[in-house]
DNA sequence: GAGGCGCTTCCGGTGAATGGAAACGATATG
DNA sequence: CATATCGTTTCCATTCACCGGAAGCGCCTC
């Protein structure tokens, strides 16, 4: 994993603090004290002193086989997140759009340099994907991540297309066709993946609008041999424009908020 | 000379930290800086450094218009807290119990001296109810708590007997009372309030079994009007039965885990 | 009983945290 | 335009809490 050598570019106690938190992911939810130091670098010792100071705030907990695990009050504070707000907020529509279409749907939204999946819910004919709420999935080669990149800032794409890591024979690595295939997602609205990501997978995705721009991506996952996916094109565009409309309303509630009010109007 | 004002007396910067962190609840998911030193009750510049270094471990974001708020970091560090997996797993169980009462259904597990809410589903006949996902709910005068109650260790009790807080005039607030309707609960596996946190409102909870003892407890709320809340009953049992097994089973495959496996049998 | 592993505690040196104060900026008020 | 108010950012001298190697302790294995 990672060198001990440049062991502390980090200066502030706080940031070493969010480093040992950051040893847990869905693998390891359960860590014992040397674990915990060595997946996050910093002698044991000051683990030690870390790790009782984050249970002392209950964002981690101690079991009683002296094993570390996140807190229950790390899963409220997560839930002050927006990505709770949106899901929430989507969830309806993913379930009618599982009900359309039956196959598998994806949630995303843009974070750093992958996407992030808010949520994810299985369909009928149940493809073996792992991605669950929480995971992130690259942008260059999954219908969602292209829906996102597609509206994404520069320094966003510059960065996408430097790291254009092959996953199947079928991944793009060739920013300029990645590029091409952007201008045509923004032009149609659709984003589309066929096995780049995984062998046997196909997938189509749309954008979720806010007032001052993209938001997420709504994706469907189908096996390769689904006969005709557009006929989920519909079912996608409706389930998108819901789920825009909804957001937009919550923007206005301050529900999700954005930004600063839009400006220009003399009080009356 | 220090100010002992409101303020924390906390030695450990991480502390300090995660005090910050607390300033966000429910109704307050996005702060400025002011609001947040004054929410906090730590000193501004000393929360503008700490917000900063929460920033740079994302577990804060800052929007455009500077307010601060949760950020996505610490929402997937979240869900690797133990109360998302028992949401999972109970959560078709709850779905049944709606669709079998009609009424809004509860699932919250014990933490510190109130009951924490992991999920509730609205049944059709939708009451009012505010408490979501995160929030508290008290021990002495509800269902669930009441259910949880039942069979935690002896300081919760005495610690719940001695705040029995009023919210109706239905409220007990005699410890002796509410030991004695403990130990019915322990004889029946039925907890039952009615009208003793809100007007109008009866439920009904029973506990959820873990191989350890009772992990979480499973309510349903009814309208007063109701006629037979008694029916819900056999819907709450094969529901609480149904979760149960799936816990104990999550806790074998290390999904959920708990405590050390049982000692004393020398290996084979 | 020797060796290995994991956890906890100790302690002196030091560098990072502290927070009052002042500068800065934006928005009301006169 | 001048002044007041509020929120944010920066500065800096002081001091105090963090640091982490090392030693001690408990437990298991060979």
């Amino acid at each position: 994993m990672e060198k001990t050598s440049t062991a502390t570019p980090s200066r502030s106690v706080t940031v070493r603090a969010i480093t040992v938190l950051g040893a847990f992911d869905a693998t390891h939810r359960a860590l014992n004290l040397s674990q915990l130091a060595r997946r996050s670098g910093l002698p044991l010792a000051t683990v030690h002193r870390l790790a009782a100071d984050l249970i002392e705030g209950r964002l981690l907990v101690r079991r009683p086989d002296g094993r570390y695990e996140v807190g229950a009050r790390m899963w409220q504070l997560g839930l002050l997140a927006p990505p709770t707000a949106l899901r929430e907020l989507a969830l309806p529509h993913l379930q009618d759009l599982v009900a359309g279409t039956g196959h598998t749907v994806h949630l995303a939204v843009l974070d750093g340099p992958s996407a992030l999946v808010i949520d994810r819910l299985a369909g009928s004919r149940t493809l073996p994907t792992r991605h669950s709420p929480g995971g992130h999935l690259p942008l260059h080669c999954t219908a969602v991540g292209k829906a996102l990149l597609a509206w994404s800032p520069a320094d966003v794409l510059e960065q996408a297309c430097a790291g254009m890591t092959r996953h199947t024979p079928y991944t793009l690595t060739d920013p300029r066709l990645l590029r091409r295939q952007l201008d045509e997602v923004r032009q149609t609205g659709i984003a589309r993946s066929a096995q780049e990501h995984r062998l046997g997978v196909s997938s189509l995705a749309v954008p979720v609008h806010g007032h001052n721009g993209v938001v997420a991506a709504l994706g469907v996952l189908a096996p390769l041999t689904t006969p005709r996916l557009t006929s989920a094109l519909a079912h996608l565009r409706t389930a998108s424009a819901s789920a825009s409309a909804d957001y937009m309303r919550s923007e206005l509630d301050g529900g999700v908020q954005q930004a600063e009010p839009p400006p220009g109007e003399p009080a009356p």
